[in-house]
DNA sequence: AGCACGCCGACT
DNA sequence: GTCGGCGTGCTC
């Protein structure tokens, strides 16, 4: 190889999307080949996608090395993306071949650019003109040239498609092929955006400031205007020529999102998210790598995109969770986010109104800049934030809504306005109960409780999505008509709520009740303009949406979230509550936040109340550093899975009896104990924890710990790098 | 991941 | 006899 080139018959080291973990030698083809090159190569009796990743190895018998098909037509992978899926791979363990399929997510990329039809002005005339034709042909006249797909061009004009057709064959209308794969319009940086207030400006100017990387942490309450501000970020970037990337927690990519880009920048940026379809994956993927899309607003795997200037990367509401998921590869898009960035010279842009502790800790130390929204917009002001104490409240058995938060409540139905309950429970009741036996009604494939859904007429397991009918006798007992759901549900508050205020009109807000995305956002949008007058609903509602008339949030248990050891529990449960809280008192009027207790006196309570949010994290920040848990110290969740639990549990003692590896570097390993789900789809799941300080190779101790593994019939083993729970 | 090979149990 | 279960191995 010289400067990246190989010529024809050149041994290349081949890297494919199919799960044998190293590089496979490949001869490069007619024509030769670049480093990086996105290539089809023979795999036994198919045909793989494949990168050349580097020069071949040429340990393998050469009358056996087969050559390269073809290159693909799309730009060879660059370096720094090459080294980004090595070290992600390196960082999460996880087999560069899982790497590159995150990083080739979609479809037909081996396929020729692909064709379709297109419509526009012809110079034929029309010999027998009608009122359909001459409908048609008005819709071309006023878009001047522009050119339509067939349903487009029938649709605007209110006609069929063999109208359509039949202007084609006179030639009055000329039909082209054109490449699908269009780029995206351009966004225009230089159109005027909104006015920022101080507090704002001053924060862009900290985003804005200085070349290459950087990472700054972009704090903010709910209303302060952090969207105006790191849309700003983009401008910038898209001034310089750089691609922008903003990262959104699946929940959050709503058309209203959409909506505000296109009214800063002039024209909508490219999606991707799981909603996109296989057409328009393929061609956002083909632009993001021609630079023909200059902004994508996409899910976590937007991250493994082939940008070709990637300048800058938001990430929105940095804590949600659900930035740490598995789709294949267990990876913290929030820190994948910064390692990206820091390869590629990249700003990145943490915005949360409540960052994770993570995050806090590291602008504390300095690695990332910080900057705060405090003000909100207009006159809102944060709420009134104030406990129910449960222990006094006078509430009888299978009621939730207490006195003093049902008296606020009628107080603005009197008013107008409009009250949220909020309750981080779906279905009508979380357990039914047999009051023969005390059975709790289980799923079967899962340790997990099934969940009474009255909407639905069944139970459901919240884990693996199995439902069945509701019994009348009980599973266990027989005993006929003493089953009993127990507990509130976001369904069931919906009933208390009708039943409190027989004139209101109550909506639940829950994502389970709407059969599509557009319909649930269809609902919030109707809420938002007035269509109800007392919301209930899950965490849903604490994701981002506005609700102009609110001035009154009650969370029904305040509670939840606060009991067991998670060390994050308390941090997850002030994230959230404050988000709820926020979403109080967005406009004119001042909100009020009541949170249903049972201990008021509790730290995270307290914290919320106080709006004590640095004392929260200094507190929270103390424990964990005497616990020398994340982020003080490191740690890895190894979770074995199987259908037979013995075999499963005798597999994580021999794992936490040959520990000498993780002892080398200083680490412990805990368990194996049963997994927080012990059972999911009817394989047991162990757990075993492993803890090291802060600094140690823990990946490599990890890797020599369990390669010497054999895993025997259905076994599985997966490491979790920087666990999201661990008790 | 696929796909072939291969070695034991219950059918025509 | 042979169909088919899925354990093991191979793909540059």
């Amino acid at each position: 190889m010289s400067d990246g080139f190989f010529h024809e018959g050149d041994l290349v080291g081949v890297l494919t999307t199919q799960p044998l973990d190293r590089l496979l030698d490949y001869k490069a083809p007619e024509g030769g080949c670049q480093i990086g090159a996105y290539v089809e190569v023979p795999l036994g009796p198919r045909k793989v996608l494949g990168v050349v990743w580097g020069d071949g190895r040429g340990d393998w018998d050469i009358s056996k090395v087969r050559s390269v098909i073809r290159v693909l037509d799309a730009p060879p992978m660059r370096a720094e993306m090459q080294e980004f899926l090595a070290k992600a791979g390196a960082y999460t363990l996880t087999p560069m071949t899982a790497m590159l399929r995150l990083a080739t997510r979609a479809p037909g990329l081996s396929d020729p650019p692909s064709m379709r039809k297109i419509y526009r002005y012809g110079t034929g005339q029309v010999d027998r003109m009608t009122p359909a034709r001459q409908k048609v042909l008005a819709v071309l006249e006023e878009y001047g040239g522009l050119a339509f797909t067939l349903k487009e061009l029938a649709e605007q004009a209110g006609v069929g498609t063999s109208v359509v057709k039949g202007l084609v064959s006179q030639g009055a209308v000329r039909e082209e092929d054109s490449p699908r794969d269009l780029p995206f319009p351009r966004l225009d940086p230089g159109l005027p955006g909104k006015a920022l207030n101080a507090d704002q400006a001053a924060a862009v100017e900290t985003l804005n400031t200085g070349e290459g990387y950087a990472t700054t942490l972009l704090k903010g309450v709910t209303g302060s205007g952090k969207t105006e501000v790191y849309l700003e970020a983009v401008a910038a970037c898209l001034k310089q020529g750089r691609q922008a990337l903003v990262l959104l927690p699946e929940i959050a990519l709503t058309s209203e999102f959409l909506t505000r880009v296109e009214a800063r920048f002039g024209a909508r940026p490219a999606e991707w998210h799981s909603g996109v379809t296989m057409t328009e994956r393929r061609r956002v993927w083909k632009m993001v790598g021609q630079g023909e899309a200059q902004f994508v607003v996409g899910a976590r795997s937007a991250l493994f995109l082939p940008y070709r200037d990637l300048g800058l990367i938001v990430v929105d509401e940095e804590h949600d969770t659900s930035y740490k998921q598995e789709d294949g590869v267990l990876y913290n898009a929030r820190d994948m986010a910064v390692l990206r960035a820091s390869l590629c010279g990249a700003k990145v842009v943490l915005a949360s109104a409540t960052p994770s502790l993570e995050s806090w800790a590291n602008a504390e130390a300095g690695k990332y800049r910080r900057v705060e929204l405090k003000t909100r917009f207009g006159s809102a002001v944060m709420p009134d934030m104030r406990a129910i104490d449960m222990r006094v409240e006078d509430l009888p058995g299978g009621r939730w809504v207490s006195p003093t938060l049902q008296g606020e409540i009628a107080a603005r139905i009197e008013r107008g306005e409009q009250s949220l309950i909020f309750l981080n429970r779906r279905g009508y009741a979380p357990v039914t109960l047999c009051r023969a036996c005390g059975n709790q009604i289980g799923c079967d494939h899962c340790d997990a409780r099934m969940v009474e859904h009255r909407f639905l007429k069944r139970l459901m397991c919240h884990q693996c999505g199995e439902t069945k009918p509701i019994p009348t006798t009980c599973p266990s007992c027989e005993a006929e008509d003493r089953l009993a759901p127990i507990g509130p549900g976001v369904e069931r508050m919906g009933e208390e709520v009708s039943a409190l205020f027989p004139d209101a009109r109550v909506a639940v807000l829950s994502s389970d009740l709407y059969g599509t995305a557009r319909q649930l956002k269809a609902q919030i949008e109707a809420i938002a303009d007035g269509a109800a007058d007392v919301i209930i609903g899950t965490q849903l509602v604490a994701k981002g949406h506005n609700f102009p008339l609110l001035t009154l949030v009650g969370v029904i248990d305040a509670d939840l979230g606060l009991q067991g050891s998670d060390l994050r529990a308390a941090e997850r449960t002030f994230q959230l509550m404050r988000q709820v809280a926020g979403r109080a008192g967005r406009a004119e009027k001042p909100g009020l936040a009541l949170l249903q207790t049972f201990q008021p006196e509790h730290p995270v309570i307290r914290a919320i109340l106080s709006g004590d949010e640095e004392g929260f994290w200094r507190a929270e920040a103390a424990e964990r550093e005497e616990a020398g848990v994340p982020p003080f110290g490191r740690m890895a969740g190894i979770v074995l899975s199987g259908p037979e639990v013995g075999a499963v549990f005798d597999l994580g003692n021999h794992l936490a009896r040959n520990d000498a590896p993780l002892r080398r570097v200083g680490a412990q390993v805990f368990g194996p104990a049963p997994a927080p789900i012990a059972r999911i789809r009817g394989r047991h799941r162990v757990r075993l924890l492993v803890k090291a300080p802060k600094g140690v190779a823990l990946q490599q101790a990890l890797a020599d710990w369990t390669r010497p593994l054999k895993l025997k019939g259905d076994l599985r083993l997966s490491i979790d790098i920087d666990p999201q729970t661990f008790f």
